[in-house]
DNA sequence: TATGAATGAGACTTCATTCAT
DNA sequence: GATGAATGAAGTCTCATTCAT
């Protein structure tokens, strides 16, 4: 309990092993920490609970992470490069042309389809969003990838757009995404579906600012 | 650290009546675990920290508090009751019958200077959500109010709407402007002000659809 | 919890109040704590607890104890005194002269009644016991008086026993008595009248050995 | 204090398997906590302090032990098993056919070596007598397999006997033994012969009356 | 290299005692 | 003198991390 959070510098806080049988273990600590972070939460969580979970010991988990810590980081990390992969697979050329509409509700249902399916992601989601400014810096790095592609997919269907508010309103759009798939997840099966019928109504009214004539001639 | 609070050094303490001294260091208690839930985050923070912040003893604490928790959820109840103040002061006669655009400026407005005047309300806000059980369900209760208040002005607005669709729109707009403000005050002054712009625009241009006439008409 | 017993000077360690209002009060104090201890044990009590079970205050406590063991120590000694006065009110030259069998059975009976009315008394004695040998001279010095009493009562019964072996007879004797008082306040009212039976048979038993003639002759 | 246990030092403790590593550690703790208990009384020794003398650290207490109660449980534990064998070694065919006053005398002697030799046993005796609840409960049943034993061999020597009344007589027995051994460590040597010998001549006495037959025989 | 027992700093909480009112 | 709020030392217990096996 109580550790404070440390700032995650440039590089990986924890030694992705290049073996099979290694990088086996390495995905189980994972898996266990997500599946306990979520249910109680990073602080409740122990070294212990985590490598009884991936059926090691706590030494096999500091063979590969120097401290508690880096277990989140490198979960954070995980989620953040499968999102990133599902948002490429997205974005084809196909996709990137469809009316505003289309791929908002595309993009939507990927996306809480993976957050309905990694419930750990919401433990990370939110518990990086839990310490101070200079901190939360951590978890800005963790989604700018993904604003990144974002902003980028709004400078080819609006050119005109200044890349500064490209970007803000990427950020906006991950942002608002992210806290009401959170906040539909919180509930029964009719509430997911009504939230998400929200997100999808209230991101298409907020960009259809930004790139109506598309979606409009879409 | 905002927030820290500067004491009256030595002020004269011992001319209070007793009990607005008790008042007093309850609310330095408060003040003091705000401040520090905001920095570190609420795991982080010890009771000795909190005593200490507020110029107290660990005894005293717990002569007002049963445990740390505690503490939390009565940090989360100032802001709710303050919150909720705030709401009935804005939604006067004159006020509600604001064009859309006009209600929505004020309110974000006023609820920007709130949280960027009680830097705690952030930790509480995300805090609660970290957690399952226990503390969940006392935040649900904590925005309820808020956004039962958000949903009966929407029914004032517009009688036409279910409840059902009033509530969810309630609050999701709430989750929205939340996320939006804590995401306005992560970086600097510039930043807030241009995601504050954003907040409005999305949230007029989500809530429009549900009140078009009005908006229109006023 | 877990103060150290310190040895019990020769001095009292209270200061007896000699008003009337005081004298009350003190005697409050002593009740509340023997209530107290009697049910917890003299460690789970707290100060606040004895002062509010006496409907005073933690200061009033303090006014005539200077600390929470004093507490004990006057309580003891208050027992021990109502104790000296039992016995000498029952050695009058009426009991003195009857037959061992009732001598020991007016005895027996008197301490029981004295026992099941003062719960408290179980506690001091056990308490008093339960610390290392140089400590429990308090104890000794508490029970000194009454087997001296009894030592006295020997002598005449007796007087060719040897000093030595008078005190010897006569702490066994109490020592004995006393435990098998708190084991007979163990369980229900059945059990107590048997053990009160065989506390009886055991000391006549005893002691006939060193007083046959008069048990005898009687 | 008696009762310290030199260990050895630095012995081969790596070379005993782990099982008896455990094992040993687990002995060490209720040594340390008999000294201490026995020194001090269970409510001043700290966990802390249990450790120090086991030449372990706390959280290595706390992997045998979930609280501190379940030490003094363990240790009364153990001195009840030991009891219990010593009972068991001492009835044999033999024995069990000696007169009455042997048979006291051999019980009185083999008893009286083991609290010599185990001071924290009078720590756990009076410790259990202390408060009602918890702690009786499991001295209730710790002496009760003793007083049962006892209890059987009083069935042998006279099958007469009332079970009822045997019990009875049986935990009389128990009780009165144990204070008069714990009152024989108070003082000296002398002191501890004399009463010695008035609690066999106490019990002889007193037994006598249920097993006259047999011992006048004998 | 893997294990998991051991360590001990440090968290939370209680409560004897003091002292301002 | 009486009150009871305030203090803070100290106790119990947890758990991240290390290291002998």
């Amino acid at each position: 309990m109580a550790e404070t959070f440390e700032q995650a510098p440039q590089a990986p806080r924890w030694r992705l092993p290049k073996q099979a049988r290694s990088r086996e273990r390495f995905d189980r600590i994972l898996d266990a920490a997500a599946a306990l972070f979520a249910e109680v939460g990073y602080d409740a969580v122990t070294t212990d609970d985590i490598a009884a979970q991936a059926n090691t010991s706590v030494g096999g988990l500091y063979r590969f992470f120097p401290d508690k810590l880096a277990v989140f980081h490198a979960l954070a990390n995980r989620y953040f490069n499968q999102l990133q992969e599902l948002f490429t697979a997205l974005h084809t050329d196909e996709t990137i042309h469809l009316p505003l509409e289309d791929y908002i509700n595309h993009m939507i249902d990927a996306f809480d389809r993976f957050v309905a399916a990694n419930p750990g992601y919401r433990a990370v989601f939110v518990q990086s969003r839990l310490i101070s400014t200079e901190i939360l810096s951590m978890d800005t790095a963790f989604n700018q990838a993904i604003v990144q592609q974002l902003a980028d997919f709004f400078a080819v269907r609006n050119p005109l757009l200044e890349p500064e508010q490209r970007d803000l309103i990427a950020i906006v759009s991950v942002e608002v995404g992210s806290v009401l798939e959170i906040l539909s997840l919180t509930r029964d099966r009719h509430f997911r579906q009504q939230v998400l019928v929200e997100t999808k109504k209230l991101l298409i009214a907020y960009l259809r600012q930004y790139f109506q004539i598309e979606s409009i001639a879409g």
